[in-house]
DNA sequence: CGCATTGTTTCCTA
DNA sequence: TTAGGAAACAATGC
């Protein structure tokens, strides 16, 4: 599941391909809802950058920015534009050298949406977790007055931007939270152990090159099509019904939420 | 067949 | 007014 560690990693190897100072000639797409805006506002211009936002991508061309969101299956491939389409391949960006970026998404929930102002289309986004900005302190003004369980509050991307279920699991294990405490309810000390959780989740997410869970396609994978190294490193995101590699006790499932919260019953108490 | 998965949107309630 | 919870949605694989 591409998370910030994952969209981090993609969005790193785009950037060493040599895609940046290209000529973009156009975009297509095959299933016509991945690109979700009128194609012809995309006139042929060179890409200048690339960068990231919580799980967002962000190409920056000349006259505007092409943002992409992976959700859940995702994935990049850069081929000549002479090579056949790849199975499951949802949308291109063809570039003037014969180089075209590849988009495959099995489950067809990614999207392309085109703006001239990033500010505004990032205007409902909350702060990056791994920003100088993102102090113990801040954290304790976004949980403060929140009525909210942790957990939930975690995964919206209008709080904090870019944790989804995996590294939301990983940092409440590391700080000993119950993903079902009420935000506005943690005591300082485990503020800070929270925020250290988030950002020592997210880093290691990252130094590994993000998680490949099991060997299916829809799989999250790099760039070149090999595997982030995270999923060996994992302590409690799909570690129900094994013991707790802190104290042995076994590690539970619960839904919180509406979403699957793993964790340990006896590190993360409730009271 | 039903569930799981992401994040947005919409609707409802306190 | 607003916060928050729940459901619907987009699709597919297991």
């Amino acid at each position: 599941m591409p998370e910030l560690p994952e969209v981090d990693t993609i969005v790193e190897e785009l950037k060493h391909s040599s895609l940046i100072g290209k000529t973009l000639v156009g975009v297509k797409a095959y299933w016509p809802k991945t690109v979700a805006f009128d194609s012809t506002k995309l006139k042929p211009q060179k890409l200048m950058n690339i960068s990231r936002r919580g799980k967002w991508i962000v190409l920056q061309f000349e006259h505007g920015f092409l943002f992409i969101h992976l959700r859940m299956t995702g994935k990049f491939k850069i081929l000549p534009t002479s090579d056949p389409i790849l199975d499951h391949e949802r949308a291109v960006l063809n570039f003037k050298n014969g180089t075209s970026l590849r988009f495959i998404d099995t489950r067809k929930f990614g999207r392309f949406y085109w703006s001239e102002d990033q500010t505004l289309f990032f205007e409902n986004i909350g702060i990056e977790p791994l920003s100088e900005e993102f102090t113990p302190t801040l954290l304790k003004k976004l949980l403060m007055k929140r009525n909210r369980k942790i957990k939930p509050l975690l995964l919206d991307q209008s709080v904090i931007a870019g944790i989804g279920n995996i590294y939301a699991d990983e940092a409440l294990w590391e700080a000993k939270i119950h993903p079902e405490r009420v935000a506005s309810s943690l005591l300082e000390k485990e503020i800070i152990s929270l925020h250290k959780g988030i950002q020592s989740s997210l880093r290691i997410g990252i130094a590994l090159k993000g998680t490949t869970l099991g060997k299916g396609k829809s799989n999250f994978y790099r760039l070149d099509g090999s595997e982030g190294k995270h999923a060996t490193n994992l302590k409690a995101y799909q570690k129900s019904g094994s013991r707790c590699s802190r104290c042995s006790t076994v590690m539970v499932k619960k839904t919180v939420g509406q979403r699957s919260s793993h964790f340990c019953p006896h590190c993360q108490r409730l009271f």
